[in-house]
DNA sequence: TCGGTTGTTGCAAGCGCTTACATTTTCACA
DNA sequence: TGTGAAAATGTAAGCGCTTGCAACAACCGA
């Protein structure tokens, strides 16, 4: 009996006549147990109500067989379901998940981190690639076993699970200039310490760089991701020429945010302005119109994550990130421009 | 060093001139250190870069400063944003979290309850007062100290945290008894296993049970949680006389899905029939008609329940559950019926 | 029957930390 | 300057488990 009247390992092998080393083995690796000697432990496991002493088994074995998890916020559907995702892989594989949020902030992000391998984590499931020396060097010289994903980039020292921000960006606005748009606007997640807001705009950004005829950015708003902020965004956007014929926008909470406000201002959606947005989040196909966007793989994403991430931690050799392909998803948000603006 | 390479707290010892009980000490309880020691030892800390091992601690403490959380699913945003909120509080007490959730199965929860507990968590906090006797017997054996919420039981044995779900259904069929609704509808969750649901639909029923003059319940639909399934089953409520002049749905996102299939059929909403949440989702606000709803305060509720949590851990005399108020919200979904049928 | 394999089990040394208790130091006050 | 209480520190005994190694048993073919 410990401290607190529960079983111990010492006690289970007692009532089994065995030593603490077999039951230890019984426990974690049933096979290297003869039969018989493994049902009369089971027994005395059974009996004895005996769970193992979560503490000392960390101590002597140096896993803790949790991993942690540090998101920006789960107030966003699109991070929570990926982490419904993670959590079921993590499960399936007798792992628990620690998670903490960062509030897009990088400082509090390292203080997560820290808390989390204080918290003995073996490793960390993080989203995005840019992060501060500070935290970098943490991990390298902790040595913790990390993944990276919502972003993908080959040469990040890290293993990546993701897509890639900036093509999602482009693959939209040129979606858009291909309808005809010229007057394009943007409201985008803030893309200080957020590679993935940035990542998106610049994409936006480079389909207009190599669009011919005239494709311009008339207005570039960077707000919180929250249907307040879309419809603040929108305003500004709206409120001086020359006057965006579409607004892209960096995801689909900002995008639903625009459309509620131009619909209580009377603007036509998509007659008077396309608004596209990215993720296909569940909002996308309520609002109405239902908007034009980039479908973001979150499940798989989640899931495939969690398993680069388990390879990482078990070191069984090299571990390369993932491409996780985008798709772009015709609503109604997004048609043609009224008439072609004059250059 | 340990076995891995980085310093323990022997080192520290060393390095600093002292014992490691001191070390200890200054680490976990600095004011029981003298200033110049704890500089000194604060600063051989730094110099080898030292963080305390996980296991060591738990296991020589018996606390890993670790609570388990188990949710239904985080796909729903009510779980994920509470969910956010316990995270803020525990993280400001220097807990982790640990997250699991259970897909609405009693077993699976009981499942993932032992793995948390078998993770090291000090505490857990739950969803809702129902479940089997296994997993209660459990709880009680182990001497797991853990809180309730999203229900409220003064009469449970564990403390809960949250609002009556009876109350809340009943709020609602009141606000629609209340503009003339006679024939009443409803497309609740699947009650089995969830007090929650089940409480809802209950609490519909008890309304019109109290209600004078007619007023009857024409049909009642049970299913999963989800936008889609919104969509069957206002079909199947719709198929067959008698018709409801409102539906009343369990939460806002069968609310929503039965609009949007209202919306594809051209039943007009609220002329045609009358549509009411409850929870006040993100979505409630973003389709059309805006769903008219109950509040459920959940950022709050988290808050609160992992303060109650905290409190019960650390074991500061008997600990009381807490309700939260709920608040009737009137948008455009729910109108008075078109005609007062006939009785 | 014997040596060699293979499969099982036990021995025992910690893992790195906390904490009751003992000891030493400090300091206010007489 | 002496005294006692309070403050600071040290001593050392584990916490419950894993695991490398050694010991032993069972079984095989020669």
């Amino acid at each position: 009996m410990d401290r607190t009247g529960h079983p111990t390992l010492q006690d289970v092998s007692r009532h089994a006549g065995v030593s603490t080393a077999t039951v230890s083995r019984c426990v974690n690796d049933p096979e290297k147990v003869a039969r018989k000697t493994r049902e009369r432990i089971e027994r005395a496991i059974e009996e004895l109500g005996y769970t193992p002493n979560f503490g000392g088994r960390v101590l002597a074995s140096r896993r803790s067989n949790t991993i942690g998890v540090v998101i920006p916020t789960m107030n966003n559907a699109m991070f929570a379901g990926a982490l419904q995702a993670v959590q079921e892989v993590l499960s399936d594989s007798g792992k628990s998940m620690l998670v903490a949020t960062s509030g897009y902030d990088p400082e509090q992000e390292f203080r997560q981190i820290r808390a989390l391998v204080g918290s003995g984590a073996d490793g960390l499931l993080l989203i995005g690639t840019d992060r501060p020396a500070t935290t970098r060097d943490y991990l390298a010289r902790r040595a913790v076993p990390h993944v990276l994903t919502w972003c993908h980039d080959p040469a990040s020292e890290a293993p990546t699970v993701g897509f890639d921000n900036h093509e999602a960006g482009k693959v939209i606005a040129e979606a858009a200039i291909g309808l005809g748009h010229r007057a394009l606007g943007i409201i985008g997640g803030i893309s200080t310490d957020n590679d993935r807001a940035a990542g998106r705009i610049e994409g936006m950004r480079a389909a207009v760089a190599e669009a011919a005829g005239g494709v311009r950015i008339v207005g570039v708003q960077e707000t919180r991701y929250s249907l307040d902020r879309g419809d603040e965004a929108f305003d500004r956007l709206m409120a001086r020429a020359p006057i965006p014929s579409v607004i892209l926008c960096g995801n689909d909470v900002l995008a639903t945010g625009a459309i509620l406000r131009a619909r209580a201002r009377g603007v036509r959606v998509p007659e008077d302005v396309s608004i596209t947005g990215i993720d296909d989040h569940d909002l996308a196909r309520v609002v109405l119109p239902a908007l034009t966007t980039v479908r973001v793989p979150q499940r798989d994403m989640g899931r495939q994550a969690a398993q680069v991430l388990l390879e990482r931690i078990s070191g069984a050799g090299p571990v390369r990130g993932r491409e996780l392909p985008l798709e772009l998803v015709w609503r109604d948000s997004l048609a043609a421009p009224r008439q072609v603006p004059p250059d």
